[in-house]
This record gives structure tokens, C-alpha cells and sequence, in this order.
DNA sequence: CGCGAGATTGAAACATGTTCTAATCCGACT
DNA sequence: AGTCGGATTAGAACATGTTTCAATCTCGCG
């Protein structure tokens, strides 16, 4: 068995690894992408700079790791209270709402995690899952109900999910255009996201954009 | 007078800041951002690495520079022979099937480029342009005119251009809406090419991925 | 032609991500 | 308890983006 990825690690790794991510977000939180220096996060988890690259594979893998736990705090919060409203249109703006919040709420390590999930190179498992995720979430949100919080995330699930798109039920189509409307909005989420990341312009403008694109979408039907 | 972006150079300074250029996106076409040694690029264009910093201000500044010269080349295809097609619908599938192309046929290259987009700090500028630009592009392929050539770049305008949403003419609100769907359609672009660019999906999935933006927003009218 | 300001050079220096190594530690098994 | 293999450590080493500096060059001007 090659490098198994978080199971199978004993007490006191899992406890090193946390240190790591914590002390890393830590300086993420307070300067971002760059003041996230590894010889700081080993100081500060008490871990030497050789062994950080026994738990991941670069900088940008342990704030990958970091944005998949904050995708969980999402996930939970969304669950404990979905975004209310009583269509789609609206309950997709307000996932959107808070879910920028949530990120932009802390900009510095929020353009960190941007930054991480875009300057990578062979890390597509980590982005694969990012997106995944967040695409459930707003599939959730355009339904009404709460996310599904049990679901496998490995990469070949969520290929196997997406099947032909000819010969398909009238379910499976309208399951399918959810799917596409989550897919379209999370996107222009992100790359909302990017332009503010680089200091293009603020939060509100992010929820607007994406706002913009719910009601070019959704806007036919009730508003 | 602060430092002149372009403008204002001797014709020597601007051979040398081309031989830059060229030697980066040489390096780049082969090996992706990481293959772009500033040392390298400094020997392959005859110039003290020093002197890179003069012209640029990072090794992302070079590419974004590359990447608007692109945004230029496709300009003036465009302009050449705009996407042609019946309906606004195909036309912008054509348009995005055509940029895709253009990007993705240079794949580590286009890797580099996106990851300056993204990876950047205080680039905002470059990267407002490269979105302004393109969404111009997109606009023009959805009313089926060939691109505007000649119009002011700096952030001034586009920030000036984009006036209030309430109260506006009838027209004026044809054409917000013109930009609200060039920039969510330009939005899902970015992103599915960053995913493209991190190892996600190939260049097919990035088309179909646009298209199933476009087919959202624009299928209830004519496809 | 000769001058002087600014540009360029070559090289060193610095910062930080990443890798490597020898020594040490730790925890499970006999 | 003793031993062994893998994990960890401290630290050096390496790669590359970025900065700095003194020396040199270049070019327009008097």
C-alpha cells in the first residue's frame, strides 16, 4: 500500500498534522498566501521542515487541505440551517451570500486558499473535490434541502455520476439540469472570486456577478 | 511623471523588452510557468537580470503582459473572421470553441498564463484588462459584430461605463444585459479552464462546459 | 568632441520553497 | 527489558524569484 492519504496514521500523526494546518492557517489568516512561510508553520507546530513534506506535498497541499475542512464548515453550517427563501432564485443568492462571507469574512486566507487552488499543479484531486462539493451545495440550495452530507468524493464517483448526456429519464434530466445550473453558477462564483482575489473589486460586487447570472438563469421562471 | 507603462520608451528599450517577452513565452510554450527561469530568459533576450525588474515587475507581470498580446492576436482574428452562426447561442459557443482553442493548443503555455492570471498580487490592472477584453469579445460574438477595435483600456473607463442599474433607457438595458451575459458566459469560461489547467478535464469539457452556460441562459430564446 | 544623467551590466546577496542526510527517537514486537 | 525499523529532527544544501550595488556603457546635448 502505497502513501495512504489521511486514514490509517496513528494518534500522535493526526495530532502533528492538525498542529501543521492549524499553524499554517493561523498565518494565513494574518498575511496571507506568502506569510504562510514553512520554517514558520514548523516552529509553530513543533515539527521539523523535513517532515512537513512527510504529510504533504507543498504549501499549496496544506491549504488545500485547509479550504477542504473550511468546505465542511460550510457544509455543516448549511446543514444545521439551510439558506432560506422560497425559490431557488432566491435561496441560490443566499447561499452565495453567505458562502462569500464566509470566505471573504477572512481575506487574507481566503485569497491564500484561492491562490493555492489555482497556482497548483498536479494537486487536480484536491480541486476536483473542491468543486465537487461545491457544486452539491448549490444543487442543495436550488432544491431546498439540506445538503447531503454522506457521499463518496472520490474522483471516479463523481465521473461515474455524470452519465451520457443522451437517453436519459425525465428525472434524470431534470436531476441533470440542476446539476448544470449548480455547475454554471459555481463557477461564475469562482471566478467572481478570483477577480476579487486580485483586487478587482469587493464582496458585494462577487454576490452581485453571481447574482447577475442566477437571474439570467433562473429568472425565466419565479423570480 | 511615475514609470511609464509602455509608452515613452526608446526604440531600443522596447526591442529589448520584446526579446524578453519572446525568450519568456519560448520557455513557456515548452516547459509551463515553471520552465520560465528568469535567469534563462534573462540570457536567451541578452539582458542583465536586473535589468527584467526594470520593465517588469514579477515574472507573472511578463506572462500577463504575453497573455494580453494574445488577447490581441485573438482580437483581430475575430475581427478578421468573426463567429460566424445563426443565433447568438451559436455564435458564442463558436466564439468560446474558437478561444479554447487558441489557448489550449499551446497547453503549457496556456498553464503559465492562467496561473499568472490567478496567482497574482497587486496585478489587478493586467487582469482587469484580460476580463474587460474578453468580455468585450463575447459581447460582440453574441450580437454578431465583429470586435471593437478602438476603445480605451484603463480601469477608469470600465469602471465609468458600468453606470448605476437602476433607471436606464430601454437600450441601456439591452446592452446591461448583453454584459451580464458576456460576463457570467466569460465567468464559467475562466473557471473551467482553470479546472482544465489544474489536470480536471480536457479541452472538450471546457466547450461543453460554456455551452451548457450559454444553453442555460440563452436556450429559452432561439437556440 | 566631451559630459553627465540615466540605463545596463555582472555579480553577489537575500528569501523562501523544497530536498537531502546523518543522527536520534519512538513505539511495537519478541 | 531489549531490539529493530520506521518516523522525526536539526541542519545543511539546493533552486529560483527578487533585490542591491558598484562599475560601465549609452546617448543626447552643449
Amino acid at each position: 500500500m502505497p502513501a495512504p492519504p489521511v486514514a490509517r496514521l496513528a494518534a500522535n500523526q493526526l495530532r502533528r498534522m492538525r498542529r501543521i494546518v492549524d499553524a499554517a492557517v493561523e498565518l494565513a489568516e494574518q498575511g496571507g498566501f506568502e506569510a504562510v512561510r514553512l520554517r514558520d508553520v514548523a516552529e509553530r507546530s513543533d515539527v521539523a521542515l523535513g517532515t512537513l513534506y512527510k504529510y504533504f506535498r507543498s504549501k499549496e497541499d496544506i491549504l488545500l487541505f485547509a479550504l477542504n475542512e473550511e468546505v465542511t464548515r460550510l457544509e455543516q453550517a448549511l446543514a444545521a440551517r439551510p439558506p432560506a427563501g422560497a425559490t431557488p432564485y432566491r435561496r441560490v443568492v443566499e447561499f452565495f451570500r453567505r458562502s462569500s462571507r464566509a470566505l471573504i469574512g477572512r481575506a487574507p486566507f481566503a485569497r491564500a486558499l484561492i491562490r493555492s487552488l489555482t497556482g497548483s499543479e498536479d494537486l487536480a484531486v484536491q480541486v476536483a473535490a473542491f468543486q465537487l462539493r461545491m457544486a452539491r451545495l448549490v444543487a442543495a440550495a436550488l432544491r431546498g434541502e439540506p445538503p447531503d452530507l454522506s457521499a463518496p468524493l472520490d474522483a471516479g464517483a463523481a465521473a461515474g455520476r455524470t452519465r451520457d448526456r443522451r437517453d436519459a429519464s425525465a428525472g434524470d434530466r431534470l436531476e441533470q439540469r440542476e446539476r448544470d445550473i449548480a455547475q454554471t453558477l459555481m463557477h461564475t462564483w469562482f471566478s467572481a472570486l478570483v477577480g476579487w482575489a486580485a483586487g478587482l473589486h469587493n464582496e458585494r460586487a462577487v454576490v452581485e456577478q453571481v447574482r447577475v447570472g442566477a437571474d439570467l438563469i433562473l429568472g425565466p421562471e419565479e423570480r
